[in-house]
DNA sequence: ATGTGC
């Protein structure tokens, strides 16, 4: 039931440009910035109320710098939402565990292949039957992986170094991970013994939800010396993974979101929403989730790498001979739930701030120190996944990303529809039978989470990518289409 | 997202 007289986010809204939207510094008591939402008019009509509201919410928060944005996929989240930015002052801003979310450090990585999608499309059934065999999928699943406590800890601490001298992935792979999949700072004295016990069973494992494994292949090529830059041509396959630090970052979340709730009263932090739970930036709090957070994303790093090679694995065992190079190269892998301490130019001054990204992903522009040698000048690669059976998109990321949007870009296509209204509206078998109709495979655990994952609940992937190429902060490079797809 | 919900 609609009522004619509520308020609609265009009446709060003013419009900056094309794609820019603004929301007052009045629309909410206690705003120090407006709020800048990038999107097209269209996409605004998704737009809930009450995202909007959370957008609101975050610029309330001490220390935030410019604006509390928000992308072209945003939705509602916990206290910040999803599709969240938000920069605050190293020295007089704070530090959220509501602004990363609770799976740290979810991302997505594409690896490419050599491989044509005519090569792969006859074995793409087995395939999908060994890939589904080889990573486990699933809420509770666990690995046939089993790591130590103290090699637990080398993850926390290491990261993707530890996956490589372990044998997991190529030394080559490093580079092509966002902070080399190892950001510094891990302290794991800060990660509960509960957190420990469920993360060590669950290295290399994809869980639930939106998390997938793909086989796609490109059907489009929008910028051929880019694209040929991360060696990718027409027709080409290549998979992309997508989860996040399982049981070990939720459980990381949870525990610091305590500390973090009496922090907020300690410290005198008005906060319009609990869910926004922080402490000041330099405070022991704030620092201990920090350190705590860092554990979980190196996990999340590791657990993806571990996933990739066994993919390779079972790529290798369907397609391999002695005279071809697969070529399974690690083209780029992107955190979207993360909190780093970086340097941005505000007023014209450099100034050290921390980024929070929820469900946002890095994009930094070419010659940005923090790029591997051979992205040096064509900016950092942006994955954006589809939902399932939708294009997924690379983008590279162009100069003026640091000034519109502290770097970042969107993360993907953006739920428009609740999980239960999904189940309650949508068969699993319909949704399979119709994408396997037009082509491709799903393998899941139930056909219920088929339902939750259906492109219908989902905003347009290509219209939110368009929204980041018009602006500016990223420019479209090759779409994906997918094969195939296992999920838990 | 999650050994799934004050």
């Amino acid at each position: 039931m609609s009522d004619e007289n509520e308020t609609s986010v265009f009446d709060v809204l003013k419009r900056i440009s094309d794609n820019e939207w603004e929301v007052p510094v009045g629309f909410k008591p206690g705003m120090n910035v407006p709020g800048r939402i990038f999107v097209s008019e269209s996409l605004l009509n998704m737009l809930e109320m009450e995202t909007l509201g959370q957008v609101a919410n975050v610029a309330t928060l001490p220390g935030i710098q410019k604006y509390s944005m928000a992308m072209p996929d945003a939705h509602l989240g916990y206290g910040f939402s999803i599709g969240g930015v938000a920069a605050f002052d190293k020295e007089t801003g704070i530090i959220s565990p509501g602004g990363v979310g609770f799976d740290i450090n979810c991302g997505v990585r594409l690896i490419r292949s050599n491989l044509s999608e005519q090569d792969v499309r006859p074995k793409l059934s087995e395939l999908l039957d060994d890939l589904f065999k080889a990573i486990p999928t699933g809420v509770g699943s666990k690995s046939r992986l089993r790591v130590t406590d103290a090699e637990l800890e080398d993850i926390f601490v290491h990261g993707v170094q530890w996956a490589v001298e372990n044998g997991y992935g190529v030394e080559a792979d490093i580079a092509h991970c966002e902070s080399k999949g190892q950001m510094p700072g891990a302290d794991p004295s800060k990660v509960s013994a509960k957190a420990r016990k469920r993360g060590r069973p669950q290295i290399g494992t994809l869980g639930s939800g939106n998390h997938f494994l793909e086989v796609q292949y490109i059907d489009k090529i929008y910028d051929e010396e880019a694209a040929a830059a991360m060696g990718l041509k027409e027709g080409q396959v290549t998979f992309m993974v997508h989860c996040g630090s399982r049981g070990a970052g939720h459980q990381i979340c949870t525990d610091h979101l305590q500390i973090l709730t009496s922090a907020s009263k300690k410290y005198n932090i008005s906060l319009p929403d609990r869910q926004l739970a922080c402490a000041p930036a330099q405070s022991q709090e704030a620092q201990d989730y920090f350190k705590a957070m860092v554990c979980a994303a190196n996990y999340a790093w590791v657990n993806r790498h571990v996933i990739m090679h066994w993919a390779r694995e079972i790529f290798e065992s369907h397609f391999a001979n002695d005279f071809c190079d697969l070529g399974l190269d690690l083209v780029y892998d992107v955190a979207h739930n993360i909190a780093k301490l970086e340097e941005h130019k505000i007023d014209g001054k450099n100034t050290e701030v921390y980024v929070h990204r929820k469900g946002a992903t890095r994009a930094f522009p070419p010659g940005h120190p923090d790029l591997p040698e051979d992205y040096l000048d064509l900016g950092q690669p942006v994955l954006i996944p589809g939902s399932m059976g939708t294009p997924s998109y690379v983008l590279c990321s162009t100069k003026d990303s640091m000034e519109i949007s502290f770097g970042s870009a969107c993360h993907g296509a953006g739920r428009v529809m609740s999980r239960k209204h999904a189940k309650k509206e949508l068969r699993g078998e319909d949704i399979r039978d119709e994408l396997s109709s037009r082509g491709i495979q799903v393998r899941a655990t139930q056909p219920s989470l088929i339902a939750e994952e259906a492109p219908a609940v989902y905003k347009s992937s290509s219209e939110v990518v368009d929204v980041v190429h018009d602006l500016g902060i990223a420019r479209k490079v090759a779409r994906l289409l997918p094969m195939g797809v296992i999920k838990g």
